[in-house]
RNA sequence: GCCGUCGUGGCUUAGCCUGGCAAAGCGGCUGAUUCGUAAUCAGCAGAUCGAGGGUUCAAAUCCCUCCGACGGCUCCA
């Protein structure tokens, strides 16, 4: 916020023309004089909107001091938007005007406020004394003052009150249909479960150790910060964008599959958009916000907006439910506080596959939900993470409960062990019931992947209906998926495992189909290499050759940094007997490898059999290691 | 965003407390070695000590501000 103080003789302005972001005012506004007055001329910036309490309070304490020192009690207000090229959106200004205005009178001032939104014309008569003639920078900062401790005291009394309405009522619920307090549960033999919950409810995530999956993202040359850009924004390497590229093909197929139209929609949108925004209003602070030309626009945090306004304008028969979209959002954007963000686990930017079907009524809605998720788990499970990795919370309101009882049961029974409840008195959000899938990772932290909703309230808000079979119009169900979750999150799951099993002794690796190198092929020496291409050729995968003038157990130990699941030495016995010595990472103990003699095809059917009904792309690098730059 | 800890060649770190020529390993380059399942040997290059400011004859080292990472609070995919 900038801030110009004058203290003046007299200021007084009258309106001459409305522009269209004019407040409606009284007839008794449109003039205003004041007399011994310090003039506060205010340009609401951008950067205020994520505080409006923070700095209508500076501003507050500012021109308190200075009415202060000069000896005076009365304040005119005036908007003026000249002081900043980076300004707050219309409505944020007014609410930070009338908000300033507000904190004066209580502090007993004389105050007056110019309207905002008019062509003006003013007088002013300044004093000219050392002190007349001010002006302040606000900027979201350091130090709390008094007044913001105050606001914020009644703004969480607010949440507090909006929060008692939305207690959470939390339970277990076992495969057989009992419904169980969590403080009453045995938790023993479900480890994940307990740190799962103890993560939910009682918050409690002290700990001390760098995330493995940080170290492990950098050391495989998957992805790294970007401290050129925002923080939370992520550069993949090849290795990391070919796995990526990957689950990104495989989610966008797994959705195609079960019927869904892939679409693609805008990055950004209109802040001002009737409809964006009033979804925007629940998400406040949360985006992005970028300007062009007189635009405000804001980064989209999902493929909601833009699925949603393309619902809107289709035409929608009874026949073409349930009728799903996916878009794979590269990417969405959220603006999160920096000290939440951490590696792949949690982004600014992230890509995330996000499919809506639009179901006709709620019979159809929980068919849906039920189908979706039993698609999440096989999506999961083809990724590389099963039912043991992580933990399944549902949460609904206490009256779709009561309606569909044996539906959540069947739930539970169909991952076969207790799951986390959360139960609402009454609808708090835009949905009636959603499932998670939660990952737990290394160091006991919670989340989620997997997500399905039933929105019964954006259908309405983006006016999508559809035609039934007597020609009324209806709103339709939406239901929200995200078959994986976050891809960037998905990742992040697979290191957190692989670190997790090196230490209880399994060595780590990732599923074939996503591993970068698939077979690794070592040749003994120089004059072996031409071998080694022919073994190459026989393998339908993707197959790299150390070619770097290095002794052979170097080349194995760096295969084995690498995780490669197949590593074959090719030397005067291999090019004698025909066959090939393949090192199996999957059946090898640390410090023990799994070496087994085949051949060439033997080799070619084993892996190719893994990789079978999997996207598959080639090599990411160089098939010559040592034509490879070095990312790290 | 707030609180705490940290930031030294591309990477991992020593040096910082107690100010005095910036060190090592890995990686890179060059040469030798042509090697059989977790690191072959030798040499060379490579640093604005996160950025900016201050204190001092002298700052990687002490002080301040900012940026970033990690952890906590809060939140989510």
């Amino acid at each position: 916020m900038q801030i110009l103080l004058i203290h003046s003789d007299y200021i007084e302005y009258e309106t001459k023309r409305s522009t269209p972001v004019a407040e409606k005012i009284e007839d008794s506004l449109k003039k205003g004089r004041m007399e011994e007055a310090v003039a506060v001329f205010v340009a609401v910036e951008r950067d205020d909107e994520g505080n409006i309490e923070y700095a209508t309070c500076k501003a507050f304490e500012e021109i308190k001091k200075v009415a202060e020192q000069v000896k005076t009690n009365r304040i005119m207000l005036y908007p003026y938007a000249h002081l900043s090229s980076s300004l707050a959106s219309p409505k944020a200004a007014v609410d930070t005007l009338k908000k300033l205005e507000g904190l004066l009178k209580e502090a007993e001032f004389e105050v007056k406020r110019a309207p905002f939104g008019w062509y003006k014309s003013f007088t002013i008569k300044c004093k000219g004394h050392p002190l007349s003639e001010l002006s302040r920078t606000i900027r979201a900062g350091e130090k709390k003052c008094a007044a913001v401790v105050k606001e914020k005291e009644e703004v969480v009394s607010e949440a507090l009150k909006s929060e008692a309405k939305a207690t959470s009522y939390w339970y277990i619920l076992t495969p057989r249909g009992e419904l169980i307090k969590p403080d009453d549960f045995d938790f023993s033999g479900h480890g994940n479960l307990a740190k799962f919950v103890n993560y939910e409810i009682h918050k409690s995530r002290a700990v001390d150790k760098i995330p493995p999956h940080v170290e492990l993202m950098r050391r495989l040359e998957l992805s790294d910060y970007e401290p050129g850009s925002d923080q939370g924004n992520m550069r993949f390497y090849p290795r990391g964008r070919l796995m990526k590229s990957l689950l990104e093909n495989y989610v966008l197929e797994e959705a195609a599959r079960k019927g869904a139209m892939e679409v693609e929609t805008p990055l950004m949108y209109d802040m001002n958009h009737p409809t964006l925004k009033k979804y925007l209003d629940r998400f406040p602070a949360r985006q992005y916000s970028i300007e062009a030309d007189k635009k405000q626009l804001f980064l989209r945090f999902a493929a909601c907006f833009g699925q949603f306004l393309m619902n809107h304008d289709m035409t929608i028969s009874y026949k073409n439910l349930p009728l799903k979209m996916v878009e794979l959002t590269r990417y969405s954007f959220r603006k999160e506080q920096s000290g939440e963000l951490v590696g792949l686990r949690r982004l600014r930017a992230f890509t995330m596959p996000d499919m809506h079907t639009l179901c006709k009524d709620m019979d159809e809605a929980i068919r849906q939900f039920n189908e979706q998720y039993n698609m999440c788990i096989d999506v999961l499970s083809d990724i590389g993470l099963d039912l043991s990795d992580y933990e399944v919370a549902i949460r609904f309101t206490r009256d779709f409960y009561e309606e569909n009882k044996d539906f959540i049961v069947g739930l539970v029974k169909t991952v076969n062990k207790p799951v986390l409840i959360e139960l609402w008195d009454q609808r708090f959000f835009y949905f009636v019931l959603k499932f998670e899938f939660n990952y737990i990772d290394a160091m006991d932290k919670a989340s989620a992947l997997s997500t399905v909703q039933i929105d019964v309230e954006n259908a309405e808000r983006y006016d999508i209906k559809y035609i039934d079979p007597t020609g009324e119009e209806r709103r339709p169900l939406i239901l929200h998926c995200s078959p994986s979750g976050a891809i960037e999150r998905c990742m992040y799951a697979l290191l957190e495992k692989a670190y997790m099993n090196s230490e209880k002794g399994i060595v780590p690796m990732f599923p074939v189909w996503l591993s970068p190198t698939q077979v690794r092929i070592i040749p003994v020496t120089q004059k072996h290499i031409e071998y080694a291409e022919k073994v190459a050729e026989g393998l339908d995968c993707r197959v790299d050759i150390d070619d770097r003038e290095e002794t052979v157990g170097k080349k194995i130990r760096d295969a084995g940094k690498e995780w490669v699941p197949y590593v074959v030495v090719v030397g005067d016995e291999e090019v004698n007997s025909g066959n090939i010595t393949v090192t199996i990472r999957s059946e090898s103990l640390p410090n023990k490898p799994a070496n087994v003699k085949m051949t060439v095809q033997e080799l070619n059917e084993r892996a190719s059999d893994e990789i079978s009904g999997l996207p598959y792309r080639g090599l990411a690098l160089a098939a010559r290691l040592s034509a490879r730059p070095r990312f790290m």
